[in-house]
Order: C-alpha cells, then sequence, then structure tokens
DNA sequence: ACTTGCATGTAAGTGGTTACATGATTGG
DNA sequence: CCAATCATGTAACCACTTACATGCAAGT
C-alpha cells in the first residue's frame, strides 16, 4: 500500500491538491493508520497524472500561491479497485516508545517520565481526532474504520494513563536526587 | 529506531544469532511492534561487530549448519543507552486492511470477507503470542510493555469478532447469486 | 523582525526489502 | 520427492525521507 494509492483513495473520495492531502495524513481521521510527506506525495501525483489515472486544473487565489488540484478520472477509479482487490501488504506496527518501555528499568526516571508523557500526549491528540470526527458527511465504511479506531486508541490512551505510574517507577532512581538534600 | 538498535536491544537481553534473533522479530512477544529481514538484520549486526559493539563466536552443530553466535560488549551496553537516550523516532502504524476497509462498498462481498477473514486470522495470532508469553523469565518492564500488547491485541479481535459482519454486509452483492438460482 | 501557513517541486541520501546463492537435515 | 527448518550472507533495487529552493501574506 504504497503512496500512489493513498493518493488514489484520497481523491476518489473528493478532489485534493498536494498540499492538502498530506494535511489529510497528519490531521486527517484515518492519519492514525496512514502516512505520507511532500517528497512522496507531489512526484506520485506527477506519475499518477501521466498514467492517466488523475487529472489536474490550476487554481489562482488571492494573498495565497496558486494550487494545483487534482481529480480523479474514470480510469484512475478502475485503476485504484484494481489496485484493492490485489493482495494487501502487510500491517505494518512500529513502536520506538515499547522499545524504550522494556528497558526503562536501565534509564533515569526523569527520561522516562517525560517520554511517557510525551507518549501519551500523542496518543491523546490522535485519540481527540478519530474521537471528534462525526457520523455526518460520512460513509457507512469510513465510520466502521473510525470506529476501530477509536477502539484502539480508546485503549492506548486508557492503558497509559493507569500504567504509566508503574513504568516511571521501574526506571532508575536518579542517583543526586537525596545528594542534594 | 532502526534494526541496528533493534539488534542491540536483542543482544542485551542475551546471546543470539542473527537468525534468532529475525524469528524474535516474526514470533516473539514484541513481534506486534518490530520488524526486521534478514536483508537488514545480517549487515547491520557486521557493521556492529566492526564497530565493537558487539562480538561473535562460531558454533558448530551436528545435523545444522555451523552458526555465529553474537554477544552484546560493554561498549555496546553503552552506545545502547545512549541510544535510548536520544529522542524517540515516530510511531509508526500503517494498515493496508484499514484503507481497504474504507472502501467495501465498491468491493464484491466475496473479496470483502476474505480479507476481513484473513485480517482477523493474523490479529488473533498475535494475540495469542502475546496472551501466551508468561510472566515467569520476564522482567517487569517487559512485562509492562507485553500487557500493553494484550490490551491493544485484546480490543482489536474483539472489534473485529463483533464487527467485521456489519463491514461485510456493507460490501457490493454478487451481481450473478440470484442469476445462478 | 520572525515565525507560521500556504503552496509546489527537486535532488540526494538512506534504510530497508526481495531475490539470489548455498547446503545439509528432517518430516510428510 | 518435495517442502520446510536451520543457517549465513550479498547485490540490486526501491520507496520514501530530508533537506533544499522559492516566495508571498498574515499574525505575534
Amino acid at each position: 500500500m504504497n503512496v500512489r494509492t493513498l493518493c488514489l483513495s484520497i481523491l476518489h473520495e473528493g478532489d485534493a491538491t498536494g498540499y492538502e492531502i498530506r494535511r489529510l495524513c497528519v490531521d486527517g481521521e484515518c492519519s492514525y493508520f496512514i502516512e505520507a510527506s511532500f517528497g512522496s506525495i507531489y512526484p506520485a501525483l506527477a506519475r499518477l497524472e501521466s498514467e492517466g489515472l488523475v487529472s489536474s486544473r490550476t487554481e489562482q487565489q488571492d494573498g495565497k500561491p496558486t494550487k494545483k488540484v487534482y481529480s480523479i478520472t474514470p480510469a484512475g477509479r478502475d485503476a485504484f479497485v484494481q489496485e484493492l482487490s490485489e493482495p494487501l501488504g502487510e500491517e505494518t506496527f512500529r513502536s520506538p516508545f515499547l522499545l524504550f518501555a522494556r528497558f526503562a528499568h536501565l534509564l533515569p526516571r526523569d527520561l522516562v517520565e517525560a517520554r511517557a508523557n510525551e507518549f501519551l500526549r500523542e496518543r491523546s491528540e490522535r485519540n481527540k481526532i478519530v474521537t471528534a470526527a462525526k457520523a455526518t458527511s460520512m460513509n457507512a465504511c469510513d465510520a466502521w474504520v473510525i470506529n476501530y479506531g477509536r477502539a484502539m486508541m480508546g485503549v492506548a490512551e486508557e492503558y497509559l494513563r493507569a500504567h504509566m505510574h508503574e513504568l516511571i517507577a521501574l526506571a532508575r532512581a536518579e542517583p543526586n536526587k537525596d545528594a542534594a538534600e
């Protein structure tokens, strides 16, 4: 599941610019399971256009740079459905935080606490995005996916809030804490 | 959080061969949030050895190929703790299945059903691994991470079992189903 | 004055995957 | 007899990231 297919999926739901596609990947309701940067989106869009799967028009705006709005073509829709029919790529979940957490006992408490708080903040932000998504202006499939996200993000935040202090307690006590006393 | 650090983390817990490291990434308790293939593990190990962060010895076995067992060095332990102290990389979660699910309404019911079952099977397999992990021979930090995994894998499987039929129902009915009747 | 948001794009670099090469043993 | 498991490694390839290049407007 590459950036190319990702772009097609977003354009299938409606017209967008490269910039907007990227924003959806960062702030959108589905941002918890998709990812793409400018450096991959723009070339993907250009390639898609050269293949006739999307078309573009430039739109002037006052006070803002000219933008290039992409639309999916009928051929693009076909290609997208075709792509979805092929074997799915593997689910990818990589967590630097969990790897870090496994070795909390080696690390200073301050650091573990900072990282745990950081992680909680990120998780609850994602949770907020997915929880805030309203059922209006959303088809049933999207709602299904959002609800899956809500369930997952929900327990993640819950588990963290309930148990992060345990992890912090397992970290190494600062050596010069009582020395200062 | 690259393969290099991953190898260091595994060797920190005990000696291992490249082959064993890969098995841990596929079947281990932490396989749900780490990933690495042979093509990245072997070069990483070689580089680590050239840097003096790990050492190796070859061990003959009868009926099996000779293996190369790696051990972490004191310098390796230091480097690992150092690495963990630096800013963590981003959490990565990419789900081809969820992208697929968003467009279930475009796809034939058979396909959606097959993919959903496949996904459930994979999820419950991962769930089994993390649930089966016993608290004995595990430090408290590892247990914390495993419990996080249990919570997450648990709801994933639960949600799927409870709601996958809804997703399947949203898929397109086969065109020649009643035609055959 | 500086940063942020809007907006598009390229080029270099990298961190990985996939496929290949090799080979013995065990189990179905 | 074929597939899988054990075991190590290389080489080609690729998708994506990061940094760069550009520039205007609005807010702090």
